[in-house]
DNA sequence: TCTTTGCATATCCATATGGGTATACGATGA
DNA sequence: TCATCGTATACCCATATGGATATGCAAAGA
């Protein structure tokens, strides 16, 4: 159990570094696998691998075109994230208003320079 | 390497069910490690063990009251996932407007209807 | 000071998972 | 039909991690 019972939802796809890349890769369009091995730096099994999970939650769909599998982005197997992370982002954001806001990046400058 | 490098950024942290539960708790407001265990229904423990992955990440703080540490809620720790995942939410919902929308619901139908 | 309370940490176990490598399989072309 | 290409899958290994339980430790109270 490595991580708990839903193993296979969005937020779990995108935890991974290199899914997040793909996903970035796809969103400038359309891709076959071997067109990601080559962009990603990684071997074949794991591109494929990692589309796998990323087919599995919805965030990609395939095509097939002769013997290359075409894959395509699917950004609507995101808006759970976009969903949940939203409500936080009104908590950092509009809240507090500005000044918070300030108040925060003294804080953070303070922790920066040691203290 | 059960997740790649970066097993501690925010992504991670909120890849865990029990831990974007634990979040929502927090966003109501502090509370103490016995109230998160007793409103999760969770062994103390594994609260402090997500809450520590959750410290490492910086999404919550704590606070020393006598014997009890009270958690609050970070959020602007959340802000990459937020950052990264608007990018997409623009192409779902932006980009192409209210007509795909509604093409997209037609499709999801027919896939529910079997075909 | 001794006990209790509240929490963090250590340890054990089981499992999910990422990388590496080999291989199977379908489509295309000779 | 046979060889090759493009992908997917099967293994193997190492490790991260979640749950369970036991324990350590500081603070508060008797």
């Amino acid at each position: 159990m490595a991580r708990a019972a839903t193993t296979a939802d969005a937020f779990n796809a995108v935890a991974e570094p290199r899914r997040r890349e793909i996903l970035d890769v796809l969103a400038g369009g359309e891709r076959t696998v071997s067109e990601l091995v080559e962009l990603l730096d990684l071997a074949q099994p794991h591109v494929s691998r990692h589309l796998r999970v990323l087919r599995e939650v919805g965030a990609v769909e395939v095509r097939d075109a002769g013997r290359q599998r075409v894959y395509r982005l699917q950004p609507k197997a995101l808006k759970p994230i976009h969903d949940w992370v939203s409500g936080y982002a009104d908590l950092w954001a509009e809240r507090f208003g500005l000044l918070d806001g300030v108040l925060d990046d003294i804080r953070e400058q303070e922790k920066q320079d040691g203290h």
